[in-house]
DNA sequence: CGCGCCATTGACACGAGTCAAGACGCGTGG
DNA sequence: CCACGCGTCTTGACTCGTGTCAATGGCGCG
């Protein structure tokens, strides 16, 4: 969950030789600074990005202003398709959490691509397919489950982007941050926070509030409720 | 929102007419009973399906059992076919809220289409991209608006459904159904249609439930707050 | 050294879920 | 034709989770 379905293998799988020669030429890499916008809400779609370094997320913001992020990209991540697709305005927005490193790919590219790779489109039904799975198990959570237990599955699936080394996970995202995942507020997710920290379930190290997971089991548990 | 990207159309205009011949002889049209499930979760997908009459709910059912609805599917809505791309289990489950007629096309068909055609393929990407902004809306609100402001933005978009006639619009689903489209239970739903009732911007006529909406445009304000 | 951002905590109010009971209409069967 | 029973809708009382507002603390950066 939260996860990018379709990723640079993509290219990598479905391109001809030849068609990954031209990648390469009509493609660019942009070195952008952390915060910054990719793009944003109702903006046009030149075409779409992958993320070479970095990560980025995801997010829509509502009628109010306040944003929900629905994704997270990592290393490899492709975003900002759909438009393309569709030929449409951006429905979300596109944020850099670190300094990264994007390839951008022109809309015209990708579409000649598509057209002429048949591949190509069948990768990418399948991998739009699994995004739409991921976006059911999303919005039924958000909709059924506590805020405790919503912050518990967050961060259970937070595993797959943060995990380094074997058994320590950090999570590097702001408080604010991981709220928008949580669809809560600052406030009540510190709250969740802090109590799972009297748990021993997680723990805070630095200042920063960077999270330890400390018992991935037990949160695995708490989140399936 | 909660409609159908995909429609039979996607066949209609991108199908040869020795395709469009052959679909014929490939697909099976169906009867099927109000209630009836036309498949549910973690089933197999042999294939997808096509409502050329009635009504189907498409929802799926969290860790503690309650469903979710998150479209409804009206006369000429293609439904089904995630899984036939991913290769994967149903997701979600289908069920008919009318007696339907449906049209039946087998997995291995569609992904024979989708091979030799790369009109449908394209077509196809594009319905789904706008099904994901479709998600991204319903996610959106369901993680940030109040129940009160669910149901008014849940009966607005319930217009395209359910339009009779020009102005009146009466929606037949149960208070159960229209919970679970709203993310909430029935008796917050009842309490919040009573309030609108007394409002003057819905009346409910026969003794089912039936919802008449009043004034459309109050009702549309009261959800974009 | 001090300003400012972010995390944290407290007090409080209210929205919304749960439980329980009643109303209403419909269909079935006597 | 009427009565009973079932399912759905409705309402009430109550509790508790969660959002809001406000203040404090901690750390880094200029």
């Amino acid at each position: 969950m939260f996860n990018s379905a379709i990723t640079q293998d993509l290219f990598t799988d479905c391109l001809t030789p030849k068609e990954l020669a031209q990648f390469e030429i009509e493609t660019t890499v942009l070195k952008m600074k952390k915060r910054q916008l990719v793009f944003s809400e109702n903006g046009i779609a030149f075409g779409c990005y992958i993320l070479l370094q970095g990560k980025a997320k995801l997010f829509k913001t509502g009628d109010l202003g306040k944003t929900q992020i629905f994704q997270l990209c990592c290393k490899g991540d492709l975003f900002g398709f759909h438009p393309v697709l569709n030929n449409r305005k951006y429905p979300d927005s596109a944020e850099l959490l670190e300094d990264s490193e994007l390839l951008f790919i022109p809309a015209a590219f990708l579409l000649q691509l598509l057209k002429s790779n048949n591949d190509l489109c069948m990768a990418m039904l399948s991998g739009l397919s699994t995004e739409f799975e991921d976006f059911l198990c999303q919005e039924t959570m958000l909709a059924q489950k506590s805020v405790r237990e919503r912050v518990c599955t967050v961060l259970y699936y937070l595993t797959a982007h943060y995990k380094n080394g074997n058994i320590e996970v950090s999570i590097p995202l702001s408080r604010a941050d991981l709220a928008d995942l949580c669809g809560t507020v600052k406030e009540t997710l510190v709250r969740v926070l802090h109590d799972l920290k009297e748990e021993q379930i997680i723990s805070t190290t630095d200042a920063r509030g960077t999270i330890l997971l400390l018992d991935v089991n037990k949160l695995k548990r708490l989140a399936e409720v």
